[in-house]
DNA sequence: GAAATCTTGACTATTTTAGTTGGGAAAGTA
DNA sequence: TACTTTCCCAACTAAAATAGTCAAGATTTC
């Protein structure tokens, strides 16, 4: 699990569809030219959203992308793992047959930490985030100016990690 | 907080260290045979961790490097963030005023969620894997061959995340 | 003084990130 | 049918990060 701007601008673009739902297919144009995200860049990372039917596609004049499945029911783990690779880090991944176990141990204890953290990114989902963020736009008309509360205090604590 | 090799190296050669103590100073040359690591690699990570008196150094021969504090004080977010350069990803870092507020909320929630991730790795200490790592290998020996007992279920939750 | 060890800085190779470019293929509209 | 809009796809590129090498020096012990 990596945690970089690509995992990012992928959320990103699925939150800005999640945020267009009901208004037909968004185009990756517009969600470029909303996010500024580079349109090619977009098309990579969609490529990998719909392999894994996170998204689904309409070609043609009016096309574009729609979620593919409910708000509610994609996890920000998800849209992460879609777009990074499965980075198959280090020599003895999976085996058990290193030199000295020092270093398998090791090497367990970090994928494991890895799989805590999916786990709790997999406990967001993309409408969890739509209710964060209309709960913070509410917040910032109503004190209108660079209100800066956390999102950790919304956010909570899923179950896991 | 970014989950690398590089953190990684960082982690099992300061748990090395911790599992040494007691033996005087322990050279790189050491660390970097038993865990696999490059020597030269391992200077440039201990020449950060050092900064930051993770570690205290010793000098000519006999000496070598030794845990800065007890294995209990260390955490495993403090060893990652000491070697991981401090990721200052993104345009808007801080100042709220991006195009659309879209783009800063996202933002936000990002560096948020990798808060989480490092108040989760800052409740790990190098004795918790030192316990951790004593009880696989009772377990390993006790057991005799290719045990695969998850770490998750040992390390449990730590609280905050 | 010699050897062991840390300390530092500059250099290099490989991989990843973040794109760009250029061509398609499908679908709607005139 | 021609045309436009959109998705689709593969190859290429520039910049950065990762992982590591190399060379020189500073301290300390013997």
């Amino acid at each position: 699990m990596k945690l970089t701007t690509k995992g990012r601008y992928a959320v990103t673009a699925m939150l800005d569809l999640a945020l267009h739902y009901g208004e037909g297919p968004i185009t990756l144009a517009d969600i470029a030219q909303r996010q500024g995200i580079s349109l090619s860049y977009l098309e990579q990372l969609f490529s990998r959203l719909r392999r894994q039917s996170l998204v689904a596609s309409v070609r043609g004049p009016g096309g574009g992308y729609s979620l593919g499945k409910e708000a509610r029911e994609i996890f920000i783990g998800e849209v992460i793992s879609a777009v990074d690779e499965n980075m198959d880090t280090t020599k003895c991944h999976g085996a058990h047959n290193c030199q000295n176990n020092e270093r398998c141990l090791t090497h367990d204890l970090w994928s494991d930490l890895s799989n805590q953290i999916y786990t709790y990114l997999n406990n967001i989902s993309l409408q969890d985030l739509m209710d964060r963020k209309a709960v913070r736009e509410v917040a910032d008309r109503q004190e209108h100016g660079d209100v800066d509360a956390s999102l950790v205090d919304q956010l909570g604590t899923p179950a896991g990690v």
